[in-house]
DNA sequence: TAGTGGTCTAGACCACCAA
DNA sequence: TGGTGGTCTAGACCACTAC
C-alpha cells in the first residue's frame, strides 16, 4: 500500500538528491491521483522513520511541495494534499468591476478592509499622481474574496483632492468616484510576476514564497487627469487574465 | 563595520524566528545601498561565527533572499548580491516580434533551441489544434535571450499539416509560416503566475521556485483556424506586461 | 495532554571552483 | 589544494491544535 515512503527507494537512491526524490514521489502520486485533495500525508516524523531519512531531509521534501501549492501545512494539525483551486479567466481588455465579475459566476465578491487613510505621499505616488509634497494621499489597501477564497490583495492611492474622506468607500471604489462625477474610463496596467513575502502569503492563505501576480494600474478619467495609482497582488494559482492580440504591421514577418 | 552580522543582535532577538532577522537585516542592507550589486557576502560558515547561529540557520537566512532574487549564490565560488536586472516592458495588445522588440530597444535578441521534432499529439495538443490521435504536431522549444540574458521559454506545438519539417525554422517561427501563406493575424493569450521548476529556472538562470509568467497562447488565421498554440515562461523579474483597459459599460458603476 | 509542525543546533561529507 | 556552497543526520525545544 504505502510504497510510496518504503526504505527501499531511499537506501540506494538514483542520481540527485535524496529530498528531491521523496518530493517527486509525493507530487507523482497527487497528480496520479493516488492521493486525493484534503487527504493527509503521514506525520513528518512518521514519514522520516518510513524512507530512513532525517526528519530535516523529509521537511525539505514537503516543504518544496508546500511552495509550489500541491501541499498544505497547518502546524498542530497536519500536512494534507492542497484542495483544487478553481482557477478564474479575467478579461485583459475591461476596466471591469470585481463584485459583477463574481456575480457573473455565480460567486459571493467580499472585500476585508486592512487600511484607510490620508497620508503624506511616497515619491512614487508624487511621480503617478502627479502630486507635490504638500498635498495629501488617501490609501486604501483590501483583500478581496470569491465565495471567501481569498483572491486578491488591492493597494489604491488616490490625490485627496479626488478623495477627500477614504472612509466613504464602501463595497465600491468606482461607485463612490463616480457619485463625485470623476469616474475613471481608461487605464492603463502592467503585469508582472513575483514571489509573495510572508504578509501577502498570509493574507491570500498561500505558503511564503509561492507565485503572485503583480498588477499596476493608473486609471483616467476623459479628461486626462490621472484619478487612481493602485497595486495589486493576485494569486497565480488562481487567476489566468487573458488578452486578445492583435497582429503588428510587420512588411517582413518577424516574430516572437 | 559589519554591525550586519554582529552577534549582539541574535543573542537576544526580538519577536519572531532568528532566520527571519537576519535575512531582514541583509535585505535592508541591499535596499539601503549598503550592499552593491555584485558584492559578496562572507562564507556562510563565517557569517554563522559572525552571528552566533548555526550554519542550518543562516542558510535558511539566505535561501529566503536568494529566492526572492535579491541574492545569487556560486556553488564552490560565494554568495553576492544579484545584479540589477533591467525590466522589459512589453505591449500585451500586440502581436509583435521578439526580434524587433529587442532591436526597437537595442538590444541583441538570440534564440537557442532546445527542442525541434514531430511527435504524436498530447491531449491538450488535439483539443487545442483540432487533431485526432493518428495526426502529428511538430513541437518547438527554445529559449529567448537579450543581450545574452535568458528571458523566456517558449514551447511551440502546431500541426504538422501546418509545418511539416520544423527543421527549416530559422529565427522566426512567424517568417517561416509566411511564407507558406500561413502567418495568424490574430492570437488570444492566457497570462498566470507560477513557480519555476529546477529545469525551466536552470534555463533561465534563476533561482528554483522564483516566480515566472506563464502565457498561453492560440494563434489563428484569418479563417479562424488555429495555426499555433504556445506555452512560455518568462522571468518575472525580467518582464512587465502592459495593457491598456477600456471602461465596460456599466450603469450601476460598480467597480473593480 | 498528546501529537503536530516550526525552529535551531553541531557536526559531517560531498561536489564544484579557483588558484 | 583549500575554500565554497549543497546535502544529510540525530536530537532538542517551542508553539499550536485537537481532544
Amino acid at each position: 500500500m504505502d510504497a510510496l515512503f518504503a526504505a527501499a527507494a531511499f537506501t540506494a537512491p538514483g542520481p540527485g538528491p535524496l529530498y528531491l526524490h521523496l518530493s517527486r514521489r509525493i507530487s507523482e502520486r497527487i497528480a496520479a491521483g493516488g492521493l486525493a485533495p484534503g487527504s493527509s500525508l503521514p506525520p513528518e516524523r512518521e514519514m522520516a522513520a518510513l524512507t530512513g531519512l532525517s526528519r530535516v531531509t523529509v521537511r525539505k521534501a514537503v516543504q518544496a511541495l508546500v511552495q509550489s501549492g500541491q501541499l498544505v501545512q497547518r502546524r498542530g494539525s497536519g500536512t494534507f494534499v492542497a484542495p483544487k483551486v478553481e482557477r478564474l479567466e479575467q478579461a485583459l481588455s475591461l476596466l471591469t468591476s470585481f463584485s459583477e465579475d463574481m456575480a457573473r459566476r455565480g460567486k459571493a465578491a467580499r472585500s476585508v478592509w486592512l487600511a484607510r487613510g490620508v497620508h503624506a505621499p511616497a515619491p512614487e505616488e508624487m511621480m503617478v499622481l502627479g502630486l507635490t509634497a504638500q498635498d495629501h494621499v488617501a490609501r486604501l489597501e483590501r483583500v478581496r474574496l470569491a465565495d471567501e477564497v481569498p483572491l486578491a490583495i488591492e493597494r489604491a492611492a488616490l490625490s485627496s483632492a479626488i478623495l477627500p474622506d477614504p472612509m466613504v468607500v464602501g463595497a465600491s471604489l468606482y461607485a463612490t468616484l463616480a457619485e463625485r462625477g470623476l469616474r475613471p474610463v481608461r487605464a492603463v496596467q502592467r503585469i508582472s510576476a513575483t514571489n509573495l513575502t510572508s504578509r501577502d502569503a498570509g493574507l491570500l492563505e498561500v505558503a511564503v514564497g509561492a507565485a503572485g501576480l503583480r498588477i499596476e494600474r493608473v486609471s483616467y478619467l476623459p479628461s486626462g487627469r490621472v484619478v487612481e495609482f493602485t497595486r495589486s497582488i493576485y494569486r497565480g494559482d488562481a487567476y489566468d487574465f487573458a488578452a486578445e492580440l492583435q497582429i503588428a504591421a510587420e512588411p517582413q514577418g518577424k516574430r516572437t
